[in-house]
DNA sequence: GTGCCTCGAGTTCC
DNA sequence: CTCGAGGCAC
C-alpha cells in the first residue's frame, strides 16, 4: 500500500471514487452484519491511502469521502464523523420584541420589508442526530457533538425501530437528515420503574434517559427502549428536494419518518405570536417536553441567502418559554480562582431540584452581580438554568437575615495570598501571582491538555489536579518528561492505563502551530487568536523572533503585530507583555525544544476571482441589499472595507455613485457596475454582452 | 461616538 | 450558556 500516488487528477479520481465504494462496504459489514472483510490493518491502509491521495488532490475530494468518517471505532466509546454541513445552534427568542427584531433583521439583510412565511416546530427537549442516507438506506447516523464532529451512533440509531432503514420512495443518492431522538414522557416514567426495580440508574428527566440510551455500547439496550425521533431538518443533499420547508417536511413524512404534528405554516409574524402562546397552553397537556417552538423562514431560496452568523442561521429562531424556576438557600459564597486570576464569586445552594437536576453551585460571575442581586450567605435565593443548562441566581426572595453581613470582595488571593487587583473599569478582580500562584498554575496545566490545546487523551481535568497535586508535574514542559514508573502503582493506574498515557503523550510531541500558541493559555489569545497568529507568522521560530522583538514598543514587529486583521492594541500588548516576561521566554523554549512544531498552513484560497481581493461598495443596488452583498463577497474570500484607498482592489459602483467613484478615477483603480459584480461573484454568467 | 459582532473566559451537571 | 471586552463598521 506504500504505492506512489496518482501521478494526474484523474487517476486521483478514479482512485478516489473505489476507495470510497470499497471502505463503504467494509463499513457496511463491520457495522451490519458485525462481520468484517479485512483486517483492521488491511482497512487503515486503505483509509490512509484515501487520505494521503485526498491531501494530494483536495479539489477531489468526494462528498462521501470515507475521510468524513473520522477513525475507527475505539475498543471503548464511539467514533467521531464529521459533519459535511455543520449543527449549529439557534439564536434565542424570550419575548415577542426578540421574535420580531429576528424579523427585522432579516429584512434589513436581504434589503425588503415583505413579511415572511414560517414554519413553527415545538422545539423537542431530547437530542439532535444526523443520518445520512445514501442511495435510499441508512448509512451512518451522529450526534451533534461540537457541531462539527459528531460520535458515530450508526448501531444504536438502527436499533430504534420509529427510524427508516430505508427511505420509502424515491430520494436523492445522498441526503442527510436531521430530528431529535427523545423519549416519552410516560415511557421515561415507566423506563425508571423498570430501572427501580432492577436496581439500575434512575435517570433525572426524559432528556437525559434519551441521551443515556442511545449512548449504549450495546445496542441492544438502545433497542429495548422506547425512543422515538421527530425528524425536522435538511443537512447536505445531492439534489434539491423542496423549495419550502413545509414542504420538505411532507417529504420527510412520505419518507417514512414522524414529524412533530404540530409543525404549522405560519404566513407571517402575527400567526407565530399567536402560534407561540397556543403552543405554550398546550404544553403541559403533551406526551413529550418541550422547552419552546424553532421558527424558519419556510422559503429554502431565502435561507440560502440568508446564511448564517457566527454560531447560528439567520433564517431561524429559537422562542424559548420562560426557564424552570426552584427556591433553595445561599448556603455560603467561595471565591475560585482562574487560569488567567480571576476571581470568581460561587454559591453553595442547599441542593434543588430545577428543570430535572439537583443543582448545588451557581455561579455569582463577580461582586458587581453579587451587588446587583444584593445577596448574602443565608439569602434565600431564586434559581433558574439559563438555556435550561447553567445554574444561575435570579433574584433574593425576602430580606436578609438580621445576622448576615453583606459580601466584601477579598484583597488577596485567597490561595497564594498575592494581592487581588480589579483595574479601573473592569468588572473581574485578578490574583496578581502569575504562575507563582498555585491555582493558576494547576489551571494553566489543564487548559494545555485540553481539547483545544494539546487535546491529551487520557490527561483530563481530573488527572492533571492529582499529578499537580503530587508534584509530578508543575509546568507543561513537565508532561512531556512523566515517565511510566512514575505513574505505576498511583490509584487507579495500572500498567496499561500508564502506558496508554505515556503514548497519548508522546503522540502530541508533533504540534501544529496554532494548538501550541493557544495552548500557552496567553491571555486574551484563544483559539481563533491563535490561528490568527499561525497562520500570519508560520512558523514557531518566525513567530518566537517576531514576539520577542514586540516587546519593544515601537519596533516594527510591533506595529506588524497590531496590522493583522482583527489583532488590534489590546492584544499586541498582551503578547509583548507575555514574552517581555523572562520566565514566560524560558517556558516557551523550553516547550519548542521538547517538541516538534508544524508550520502553519496558509489560508486556503478560493478560486474565486475575489479572493483575497479588497472591495468597496458605493452607491446604491438594485438587486442585492448592502449586507447580502458583502456577505456574498466575503464567502469568495474578499474584504469589504468602505473607503476607498490605494489598498483597495475594486470599486462596486451602484446607482448615484459619488465621491468614491471619484477617488477611485483618481487612484486609477479598477470599477465594476452590479451586473459585474454579479458575473465576478458567479452569480450569473457572463452573457458575452 | 455608538452599536454590532466575535472572541475569550468563566461556569454546571451528568 | 452567558457575560464582558475588543475590534471594527457605520
Amino acid at each position: 500500500m506504500s504505492d506512489a500516488l496518482p501521478g494526474t487528477p484523474i487517476e486521483a479520481a478514479v482512485e478516489l471514487t473505489r476507495l470510497a465504494a470499497q471502505l463503504a462496504e467494509y463499513d457496511r459489514a463491520y457495522h451490519e452484519q458485525d462481520a468484517p472483510l479485512v483486517t483492521d490493518a488491511e482497512y487503515d491502509a486503505l483509509r490512509r491511502r484515501n487520505a494521503a491521495i485526498e491531501a494530494a488532490f483536495p479539489d477531489l475530494v468526494r462528498t462521501d469521502s470515507p475521510s468524513h468518517r473520522v477513525g475507527s471505532a475505539p475498543a471503548s466509546g464511539f467514533a467521531k464523523i464529521r459533519h459535511v454541513v455543520p449543527m449549529l445552534s439557534l439564536d434565542n427568542a424570550f419575548a415577542p420584541e426578540d421574535f420580531t427584531d429576528f424579523v427585522e433583521r432579516a429584512q434589513r439583510f436581504l434589503g425588503t420589508t415583505q413579511p415572511f412565511a414560517f414554519v413553527g416546530e415545538p422545539k423537542i427537549d431530547g437530542l439532535s442526530i444526523s443520518l445520512t442516507y445514501i442511495d435510499g438506506h441508512l448509512a451512518f447516523a451522529a450526534t451533534r457533538g461540537d457541531g462539527s464532529e459528531g460520535e458515530d451512533v450508526t448501531a444504536n440509531i438502527r436499533a430504534i425501530p420509529a427510524i427508516p432503514q430505508t427511505l420509502r420512495g424515491p430520494a436523492p443518492a445522498r441526503i442527510e437528515i436531521r430530528g431529535e431522538v427523545f423519549m416519552d414522557k410516560q415511557a421515561f416514567l415507566a423506563l425508571n420503574v423498570a430501572q427501580e426495580a432492577a436496581n439500575q440508574k434512575i435517570f433525572a428527566n426524559p432528556r437525559n434517559a434519551a441521551a443515556g440510551s442511545l449512548r449504549q455500547l450495546d445496542a441492544s439496550v438502545t433497542a429495548s427502549r422506547p425512543l422515538r425521533l421527530f425528524a425536522y431538518a435538511m443537512g447536505e443533499s445531492s439534489e434539491p428536494v423542496a423549495t419550502t420547508h413545509h414542504s420538505y417536511l411532507e417529504r420527510l413524512r412520505g419518507w417514512g419518518f414522524d414529524v412533530n404534528d404540530l409543525s404549522t405554516q405560519l404566513p407571517n409574524t402575527d400567526a407565530a405570536i399567536a402560534f407561540q402562546s397556543r403552543v405554550g397552553t398546550e404544553r403541559a397537556g403533551l406526551p413529550y417536553d418541550i422547552d419552546g417552538v424553532v421558527y424558519k423562514i419556510d422559503a429554502l431560496d431565502l435561507q440560502a441567502r440568508l446564511g448564517f452568523v457566527g454560531r447560528a442561521p439567520r433564517w431561524a429562531i429559537a422562542w424559548k418559554f420562560p426557564a424552570e424556576r426552584a427556591t433553595t438557600i445561599l448556603e455560603k459564597i467561595d471565591i475560585q480562582v482562574g487560569r488567567t486570576g480571576a476571581l470568581t464569586p460561587v454559591a453553595w445552594l442547599t441542593p434543588v431540584g430545577v428543570g430535572g437536576v439537583l443543582v448545588a453551585r451557581a455561579t455569582l460571575h463577580n461582586e458587581d452581580e453579587i451587588a446587583r442581586l444584593d445577596v448574602r450567605e443565608g439569602d434565600v435565593v431564586e434559581v433558574q438554568r439559563a438555556g435550561d443548562v447553567i445554574p444561575q441566581i435570579v433574584a433574593r426572595i425576602g430580606d436578609h437575615r438580621p445576622d448576615s453581613t453583606p459580601f466584601v470582595p477579598l484583597d488577596t488571593c485567597p490561595v497564594c495570598g498575592s494581592p487581588a487587583h480589579r483595574p479601573a473599569g473592569e468588572v473581574v478582580r485578578r490574583c496578581t501571582g502569575g504562575l507563582v500562584c498555585p491555582a493558576q498554575a494547576e489551571e494553566h496545566l489543564i487548559h494545555f491538555a485540553s481539547r483545544g490545546a494539546f487535546d491529551i487523551e487520557g490527561l483530563g481535568e481530573k488527572t492533571v489536579r492529582e499529578f499537580f497535586a503530587d508534584k509530578l508535574i508543575a509546568t507543561p514542559a513537565d508532561i512531556f518528561r512523566l515517565r511510566e514508573d512514575q505513574i505505576i502503582g498511583r490509584e487507579g493506574w495500572g500498567e496499561l492505563s500508564a502506558r496508554n498515557l505515556i503514548t497519548a503523550i508522546a503522540q502530541r510531541r508533533t504540534i501544529a502551530l496554532e494548538r501550541f500558541i493557544y495552548a500557552l493559555g496567553i491571555r486574551r489569545i484563544g483559539e481563533a487568536n491563535a490561528k490568527l497568529l499561525a497562520r500570519h507568522y508560520g512558523s514557531v521560530a518566525h513567530w518566537r523572533a517576531q514576539m520577542e522583538l514586540a516587546v519593544q514598543i515601537g519596533s516594527e514587529a510591533r506595529e506588524a503585530l497590531g496590522n493583522i486583521l482583527r489583532i488590534g492594541p489590546a492584544i499586541a500588548t498582551e503578547l509583548a507583555d507575555f514574552f517581555a516576561v523572562a520566565s514566560n521566554r524560558t517556558r516557551v523554549d523550553e516547550l519548542t525544544g521538547l517538541l516538534t512544531i508544524k508550520d502553519a498552513e496558509p489560508e486556503a484560497i478560493s478560486d474565486s476571482p475575489l479572493a483575497g481581493k479588497t472591495i468597496v461598495f458605493t452607491g446604491g443596488l438594485a438587486t442585492l441589499a448592502r449586507p447580502e452583498a458583502k456577505a456574498i463577497a466575503e464567502r469568495l474570500g474578499a474584504k469589504v472595507t468602505d473607503s476607498v484607498s490605494k489598498k483597495t482592489d475594486l470599486v462596486v459602483l451602484g446607482t448615484d455613485a459619488g465621491s468614491k467613484a471619484k477617488k477611485a478615477a483618481e487612484l486609477g483603480i479598477a470599477t465594476v457596475d452590479e451586473t459585474g459584480f454579479r458575473i465576478l461573484a458567479g452569480l450569473e454568467v457572463n452573457s458575452g454582452a
